[in-house]
DNA sequence: TCTTTATATCCGGATAGGCGGATAAGGGTC
DNA sequence: GACCCTTATCCGCCTATCCGGATATAAAGA
C-alpha cells in the first residue's frame, strides 16, 4: 500500500502535473519545459527525475539534449490512473494555457532543441 | 489545477489510503478506526479531519460518537479517483489484512462504539 | 584539450506535513 | 455541577520535500 501511496505523491504536486499535461502531447526536452512551464532549470530537472523515478516518464539522450516522454510499460493502475487525471487537467485553465504554449512554440521559429525533436 | 494536486494528496498517504478502504465497507467512528489501525487517536482524528476538508468524508454525530463515512456527492472526477484507488488498495495485504480486521471485529462481541452503528 | 551548451545534482533555507502526548471541547449520566 | 467517555485540537519535534542559485557532469565541436 506504500507504493500506492508514493505513486499518488508522485501525482500531487502541481508542477508535476503540468508536465505530464504538456508530456501527454508528445516527447519533449529540458528545454522546451523550462520555456513553457517559466521555471529555473534546476526546478524542471529535479520534478523529472522524480517522474522518471516513480517509472511514469522515460528519458533518451540525444546528443547534448534529453528528451522525456511518459513511459509506456505501466501496470494498470497506473494506466488507468494516468489516464484519469490527463484528461482532468487537460480541461483546467492551466492545463489549456500550458497546451496552447505548447502549439505556439512548435509553431514558431524553433528555438532551443524541439527542432531536433521529430527527426527520429 | 491546484485543486487537482491538493486532491491527490489527500490520497497520497498511507493511513489515509486506509481509512479510505475500511470506509468503504461502510461507516465506522473513531474508536473502530483507532483498534483497527492500530493507531493513537490523534492520529486518527488529525486524518479523518484532513479527509473531511477535502469533502471525501462526511461526519455525523451519534451522541458522543462521531461516525463517518464515505462522502457520496463527489465530482466526476472524485468519484472516479475514488473508485480507481479503492479498488487497488483492497488487493494489497495491508488493505485486505484491514478489512479483514474489521469483519472480525463486526462479528465478536462488539466493544467500543460499533454496536449503535446499525441502530438507525 | 579548451569551450560551449544542456542537463543533473548539490546546497542551504523555507515550508508542509507527519507523529503522538497533552489538553480542550462536546456530550452523556448521576 | 461533578464526573466520565469520546473526539478534536494544540504543541513541540522531526522528516520530507520544495525552491532556486551554484556547481558538477556530459556531450559536441574547435
Amino acid at each position: 500500500m506504500k507504493s500506492t501511496s508514493q505513486l499518488l505523491k508522485a501525482f500531487s504536486e502541481e508542477t508535476r502535473l503540468r508536465i505530464i499535461n504538456l508530456l501527454s502531447a508528445g516527447e519533449l526536452c529540458v528545454c522546451d519545459l523550462m520555456a513553457i512551464l517559466d521555471l529555473p532549470q534546476s526546478t524542471v530537472s529535479r520534478h523529472l527525475a522524480y517522474l522518471r523515478n516513480t517509472g511514469l516518464v522515460v528519458d533518451r539522450r540525444q546528443g547534448v539534449w534529453m528528451h522525456y516522454r511518459l513511459a509506456t510499460d505501466l501496470t494498470e493502475f497506473q494506466q488507468n490512473l494516468m489516464q484519469l487525471i490527463q484528461a482532468e487537467i487537460s480541461r483546467r485553465p492551466q492545463g489549456k494555457q500550458d497546451r496552447s504554449s505548447l502549439e505556439q512554440r512548435g509553431a514558431e521559429a524553433q528555438q532551443g532543441c524541439s527542432q531536433s525533436a521529430g527527426e527520429l
